[in-house]
DNA sequence: AATTTAGGCAACCGCCTGATG
DNA sequence: GCATCAGGCGGTTGCCTAAAT
């Protein structure tokens, strides 16, 4: 048995968003909070499905959202992080108040990645020109590398992050990156506004890599 | 001025995870 | 333990606009 999927369900509108939609959507929202985001676009009177509804709160609608250009502090925070965590958008935006996911990850696809690949660089998930370099210098060979993995995933495990989250360019950084790289981004970390997931990660590829 | 191309971004799709019964 | 549901996430698509020809 198949789940169908809200959005399929007949009559309900796709698309550009109205304005008209946009008021009905805040105004509910402000008025009874978002509780239950399949059973909202019948409450509030939109024929849209409840997906769609909380894409475009959380990432148009909401009153907290910061919009216009990415300033060079947050593209540097981008940068870094995506070297540390690669595509994890969420986690990403996490350290970025007021930036959505959805904005990061266009960002990254717009601007970021196409500077990337213009200073040279073309590893697929390698996001930064540290990764690059850390690649470039290691001095690990592959079992360092494989049980940089392990430990990787142990300290996980121990410490309850979610396994669908374990990207392995995260590994691969830890095992790979040379004690510059880790000066460097130790030398920015204060500059960084961190989330607490950050810091963990921090704590784990940064700090204790320095000591290994 | 008209057409084509490229860039930017909003929105959709499908999958995964955690919660619940 | 299993099935189902709802929320969340990342990848991708497609539309709109600006720039180039």
């Amino acid at each position: 048995m198949t789940r169908t999927p809200c959005c399929e369900r007949m009559g309900l509108k796709k698309g550009p968003w109205t304005a008209e939609e946009d008021q009905i959507l805040v105004s509910h929202i402000q008025q009874y909070g978002h509780g239950n985001w399949r059973a909202l676009p019948k409450q509030a009177g939109l024929l849209r499905c409840g997906k769609s509804c909380r894409l475009r709160w959380i990432n148009y609608l909401r009153p907290d959202i910061k919009r216009g250009k990415f300033s060079k502090e947050e593209e540097h925070t981008i940068l870094k992080l995506h070297g540390i965590l690669g595509n994890r958008w969420s986690a990403i935006a996490a350290s970025l108040p007021g930036r959505t996911d959805n904005e990061i990850k266009n960002f990254w696809h717009t601007h970021l990645k196409k500077r990337i690949q213009k200073s040279g660089v073309h590893n697929g998930n390698a996001s930064s020109r540290i990764l690059q370099e850390a690649q470039a210098n290691t001095s690990l060979d592959a079992s360092s590398a494989a049980s940089s993995t392990v430990t990787a995933n142990v300290m996980i495990a121990n410490y309850g992050l979610p396994v669908r989250n374990i990207n392995p360019p995260i590994a691969g950084f830890y095992g790979a990156v040379s004690s510059d790289t880790f000066g460097e981004i130790e030398d920015n970390h204060g500059s960084c506004q961190l989330s607490e997931e950050m810091e963990f990660w921090y704590n784990i590829f940064i700090k204790s890599g320095q000591t290994s």
